[in-house]
RNA sequence: AGUCUCGUAGCUCAGUUUGGUUAGAGCACUACACUGAUAAUGUAGGGGUCAGCAGUUCAAAUCUGCUCGAGACUACCA
């Protein structure tokens, strides 16, 4: 018996199908039912399980699991091995959280220890509500054996990576511009300045500085700059950040930039001057009224001020240009040789300021940069250890050797409010200015308000500052990388060739340093005048380093590392070569690189499963969200592909493998999951998805259905539940009916497949349709999948349910199924309907893997047609060519378009479909037309209650055709005239068309163009005197007539629906037989008695008699005629 | 600011690669019909400046340029 539902309830179905996948051990059957040597690599990306997962984690893992599935059906053993990403400042400020400590309190008033055990504990805190959503929304990974980041053997692998690169050279220590917070002592990772609402709008103290041109220098632009010995020419340079000038070391200008030289007065001195700057940003400094204006009469404190513009000079040509130090602090020979001049930078724009920027090298990226390639060197002041420091120390203060400001804070903001409130406080920036204006050397002083990135912990602004730290040379092997990027299919493309793409273009080395607590060590050690250093590549190397130490009296005899963690690896100290004692570089890694290693670290590799490695490697399929893009996805391509330029190890592997030095062969980059109305799903507004809620009441079938097939992955998604209730109601709804309408037939017949298949020659049109649709839907569906377009398998496969399969088929089958009296007929009919919801069942069960398996199983463990267990561990149907029979899904097509044109035809002449009619017409067009409707022509007739077709052709004059130009094919032939072509063909009369017609050709416009059949297209247009209804070529003309013996016909069938009603109203079973008594009444009687076995085996009645006195009647209505009508069971 | 993606009916999306004249589907809405699959179905209807502007072309939702809007990422500015 197949199973009977009383309706459809996913969630109960994912619960019950749940219990049987785990009670009958699927997940790990549909892995050690495959071959192992016929592997397919999926890598998982590691979630973070300290946060709780969302809805889109649901969407990201919906779409690596329908790979991984659908890949099994095809034959593959797909291990999923998954894992934890356990380290990095999300898990630390979740342990700040929780204990209510900051980062000043570690080592204070909690030990490192302490708090790396807080975060070990504090990173799987959801680790059960992770497992729980895995399991509920059916995502398949081994959550037995998963990879941890924190765990010492995948640190050890961390190692073994970073000293392969070490020994080639791609790891250095640099010294680079980072966003710095002073307050809390630490480098801010690009990621924690994207936090909202660190970047603030404030209002700063800006300065148009006057910098001086050397008057005495070699340069062929002094004759334009200088017009007399006396002239004063400044370059003028903005700054919002005026406590970074005494710093200055170069001034920046876009060479393709126009500039000017002006003469004029400066504005708080009333000296004459002659300034420097961008054309396009006179207006801005200068009043239209002032130009030109008389020198002569011109005061000080004047309104207006006189300006002329003396000269225009491309940015190029002022490149080199030697300017005297606007703040003279501190200086040397190399200075004063090789900075404070002009340098061309890529950077620079007429957007604000003056059009050319101040250059300050240690407290601005781009100005670093800038200095960096054009060898400027920086304004710097040896601390006590004789080492280079910026004039800024780490605490925000100036050094002592800027003498007017040392040890004021150069941020307003890192006074306390209490020193900020005293009377007379001025911020250090308006200091500088006053001096500046003092001095001459200000052309503008102004507020300006501009958003600036502020520390998310301490609320200040931050900033820009020169920090030590270790670097990946990543733009070393730059061109492998975007060599071997073109290897790699990524979905979306553009994704690929441009976000990626461009990223690896414009690469720059990765800076691995992390100044934290929780995290990888590095594993470098350096003797303290830095001259050795030593990086560390296993456990067994660093005991041996141990050992030597302990031997040299650096460390406790029987010293032993069991965590590698801060701040045990601390404790190890080794010897150098000179025996100097050397301590580990103080700084983490980048957790991007944990993520980055795991194809390696996953395994321990090469420290253990090398084998398993090397069948894992390199992934066939990853995916993650798009914003991964530059984060997981990069590293672990970064990672591979220095690996396969310095490591034997992975070259060995490599080559056993034929892999060209990739991570991964195929990504999918999902977009975001937004919320219904397109805003971003976040805590703070309350309109995030509740994963576990969407599951509990619509089904984790309905939720992956609805996400895969609403939108493409890599389209943000708008999640609105009412999408999955639709998606419940259309499809599965459908397809629930389609199983339901089966079941109910089969079980009643017994069906259960045990008789011999049906040939497919046997079987009648409509069966060999469905078969035909449902073969090019397999193929289709298996070419999607395989292209990973889960989308457009999904919509195809709902198409082909709701469309094809249930309102076509079946509603056309329908009689067949309990009316049949051919038993070969009915049995087609479930044999047919049967091999279509099998096929179904396994087309869609990567997406919806629980309905699947419950409607793969209620059919299978009927009929024990497949040996399997699971639709899981069942093949992907195949796809059968000779099974596909394109003419004839042509043809049911027109079937499909006729029938729906008569019934347009008798709702608009207001005839029901119960009341026969005798014939349609329709004209034929081809002579492969009347042959293709004459195979569906039953179809036909029954869907639309017609007793017969007839064909008419135009030699019967009977019928007016329409023509019409077909632009396409007349464009290339002729151009320019296709206006007057098409009016031509658009004029032509029946007999030309008749002409056409038969010649194949007709000369239009006086024979200036001679078009040919295939250039225009005919159909017919009407057939007067009769109902007419047209769709594209095909035109259907309707005999409204109705003669009394169709009338009472008509009668018959609207009596039939009455009592069948009646039946259905009291509850009869589909198979009770009834008896059938009638008030006589001249409307029906005649009906009855020539209809009388029709009806007798529509109702399932022996007989129907008539009867004057009727008991228990019901009263019911036809043509306006109440009619008694008294039915019961026999 | 740069790069990329996107903008088609009230909503969700096809169509854009390769230009073809009347732009489709589903949902929702309205009316009518149908009814042994019935919380289903059919027919019909209303609903569109294809984001805007300009250009190329006989012809543009489709190609080009610009603008606007949404989003992502990167950079963060003198």
């Amino acid at each position: 018996m197949y199973k009977e539902y009383k309706q459809l309830n996913l969630p109960q179905i994912g619960k019950e199908v749940l219990e049987f996948w785990k009670e009958h051990n699927i997940f790990e059957k549909s892995i050690s039912s495959r071959p192992a040597d016929n592997p397919y690599t999926f890598y998982e990306g590691p979630p973070s399980a300290n946060g709780m997962p969302g809805i889109h984690h649901a969407m990201a893992r919906s779409i690596k699991d329908i790979f991984c599935r659908y890949k099994t059906l095809k034959g593959y053993q797909v291990k999923r091995k998954g894992g934890w990403d356990t380290h990095g400042l999300p898990i630390e400020l979740g342990v700040e959280k929780t204990l209510g400590i900051t980062k000043d309190d570690i080592g204070k008033k909690i030990s490192i220890e302490d708090y790396n055990e807080a975060c070990r504990k504090e990173v799987m805190k959801f680790t059960d509500v992770w497992n729980d959503l895995t399991e509920k929304m059916g995502y398949w990974v081994d959550l037995e054996d998963p990879y941890i980041t924190y765990k010492n053997e995948y640190i050890e692998s961390l190692w073994w990576i970073l000293k392969e690169f070490y020994k080639a050279g791609y790891l250095y220590k640099g010294y680079t511009v980072q966003p710095y917070s002073p307050k809390s002592g630490t480098g801010l990772s690009s990621h924690e300045l994207n936090q909202p609402g660190t970047y603030k709008m404030v209002k700063d103290t800006t300065i148009v500085a006057q910098f001086y041109l050397k008057n005495d220098q070699q340069h062929p632009l002094m004759p334009v700059l200088f017009d007399n010995a006396d002239e004063q020419t400044v370059i003028l340079a903005w700054t919002t950040t005026p406590w970074t000038l005494p710093s200055n070391c170069a001034l920046a200008v876009g060479e393709k930039i126009d500039y000017v030289k002006i003469s004029t007065f400066n504005p708080y001195t009333y000296q004459p001057v002659s300034v420097v700057l961008a054309k396009v940003l006179v207006s801005k400094y200068f009043k239209a009224e002032g130009e030109n204006a008389s020198f002569e009469d011109y005061k000080g404190g004047d309104k207006v001020i006189p300006w002329v513009v003396k000269a225009e000079i491309k940015g190029a040509d002022l490149v080199g240009l030697h300017y005297h130090q606007l703040m003279d602090y501190v200086t040397n020979a190399d200075l004063e040789a090789n900075a404070f001049r002009v340098i061309p930078a890529d950077f620079v724009t007429t957007e604000d300021g003056t059009g050319i920027v101040h250059t300050a090298s240690v407290f601005g990226a781009d100005d670093f940069r800038a200095c960096k390639e054009n060898n400027v060197p920086s304004v710097m002041v040896l601390d006590e250890n004789g080492k280079e420091v910026p004039l800024v120390n780490k605490q925000g203060r100036f050094v002592d050797e800027v003498t007017d400001y040392a040890g004021r804070y150069v941020k307003e903001e890192y006074y306390s409010a209490e020193e900020r409130a005293v009377e007379g406080f001025k911020p250090t920036d308006v200091l500088i200015s006053i001096k500046l204006k003092e001095d001459n050397k200000a052309f503008d002083v102004k507020k300006y308000e501009h958003s600036y990135p502020h520390s998310w912990r301490t609320d200040e602004p931050i900033l820009y500052y020169p920090l030590d730290s270790w670097f990946i040379k990543t733009t070393a092997v730059k061109d492998k990388l975007i060599a071997l990027n073109k290897t790699i299919n990524w979905k979306p493309e553009a994704t690929g060739t441009g976000r990626f793409g461009n990223w690896l273009e414009n690469l720059v080395d990765w800076n691995l340093s992390r100044s934290r607590y929780w995290g990888t060590p590095l594993p470098i050690w350096r003797e303290e005048n830095g001259t050795d250093e030593k990086c560390i590549g296993s456990i067994e190397e660093l005991n041996a380093e141990i050992a030597k130490s302990i031997e040299a009296g650096f460390m406790p005899a029987g010293f032993k590392l069991d965590d590698m963690h801060r701040p045990f690896v601390d404790d190890v100290i080794l010897v150098s070569a000179t025996g100097n004692k050397m301590f580990r570089e103080p700084d983490l890694i980048d957790v991007w690189f944990d993520s980055g290693a795991m194809p390696y670290a996953q395994w321990h590799f090469p420290f253990e499963n090398k084998e398993a490695f090397a069948n894992a490697y390199p992934a066939d399929f990853i995916a993650e969200g798009v914003d991964q893009t530059r984060g997981w996805f990069f590293t672990l391509h970064a990672i591979a592909v220095m690996l396969s330029e310095c490591s034997p190890e992975i070259k060995a592997v490599n080559a056993l493998v034929n892999n060209p030095g990739v991570a991964f062969k195929n990504v999918v980059s999902n977009g975001l999951v937004l919320d219904k109305n397109g805003n971003k799903m976040s805590k703070r507004l309350g309109n995030g998805v509740d994963p576990f809620e969407t599951i509990n009441q619509y089904g984790a079938d309905a939720a992956r259905w609805y996400m895969i097939s609403n939108a493409s992955p890599w389209d943000n998604l708008k999640f609105n539940v009412e999408g999955i209730d639709e998606v419940r109601r259309k499809f599965f709804g459908t397809l629930y009916n389609t199983y339901s309408f089966f079941s109910l037939y089969a079980n009643i017949d017994n069906f259960n497949y045990s008789e011999a298949e049906i040939a497919l020659a046997e079987r009648p049109e409509i069966d060999r349709w469905i078969i035909s649709l449902l073969n090019t839907l397999t193929q289709e569906v298996d070419a999607f999948y395989a292209d990973f377009e889960p989308t457009k398998a999904a919509r195809s496969i709902q198409s082909f349910v709701d469309e094809h399969l249930s309102n076509w088929y079946v509603r056309l089958s329908r009689r067949r199924f309990w009316k049949s009296d051919n038993s070969n007929d009915k049995l087609s009919a479930y044999q047919t309907l049967y091999t279509c919801l099998i096929t179904i069942s396994k087309l869609m069960s990567p997406i919806a893997p629980f309905f699947a398996e419950r409607l793969y199983n209620d059919l299978n463990s009927t009929t024990d047609k497949e040996q399997f267990e699971s639709v899981h561990l069942a093949d992907f149907p195949t796809y059968r060519k000779d099974l596909v029979d394109a003419e004839l899904e042509q043809r049911m097509q027109m079937a499909q378009d006729i029938s729906s044109l008569v019934l347009s035809l008798r709702k608009k002449v207001g005839i029901n479909v119960r009341q026969p009619l005798s014939k349609i017409l329709l004209p034929v067009l081809d002579a492969k037309f009347q042959h293709q409707v004459d195979a569906v022509k039953e179809l036909i007739l029954t869907e639309t209650n017609i007793k017969g077709i007839e064909y008419i052709t135009d030699t019967a004059g009977f019928i007016k055709k329409k023509i019409k130009p077909n632009f396409k094919a007349l464009g290339k032939k002729v151009g320019k005239d296709m206006k007057p072509v098409g009016d031509a063909i658009n004029a032509l009369d029946a007999d030309a068309i008749a002409l056409l017609e038969n010649e194949g050709e007709i000369a239009i416009l006086d024979g200036k163009y001679t078009i040919l059949v295939s250039e225009v297209e005919i159909s017919a247009e009407d057939v007067p005197g009769w109902q007419v209804a047209s769709l594209g070529k095909l035109t259907v003309a309707l005999d409204v007539t109705i003669t009394d013996e169709l009338k009472q016909e008509g009668i018959s069938r609207e009596l039939i629906n009455r009592i069948q009603n009646l039946r259905k109203s009291k509850d009869f079973e589909v198979t009770d037989k009834i008896n059938v008594r009638l008030i006589e009444h001249p409307l029906i009687s005649g009906a009855v008695k020539n209809n009388l076995s029709y009806i007798c085996a529509e109702i399932l009645a022996d007989n129907v008699q008539f009867d004057s006195n009727l008991t228990n009647a019901e009263t019911v209505v036809i043509d306006d005629v109440e009619i008694m009508i008294a039915i019961s069971k026999i």
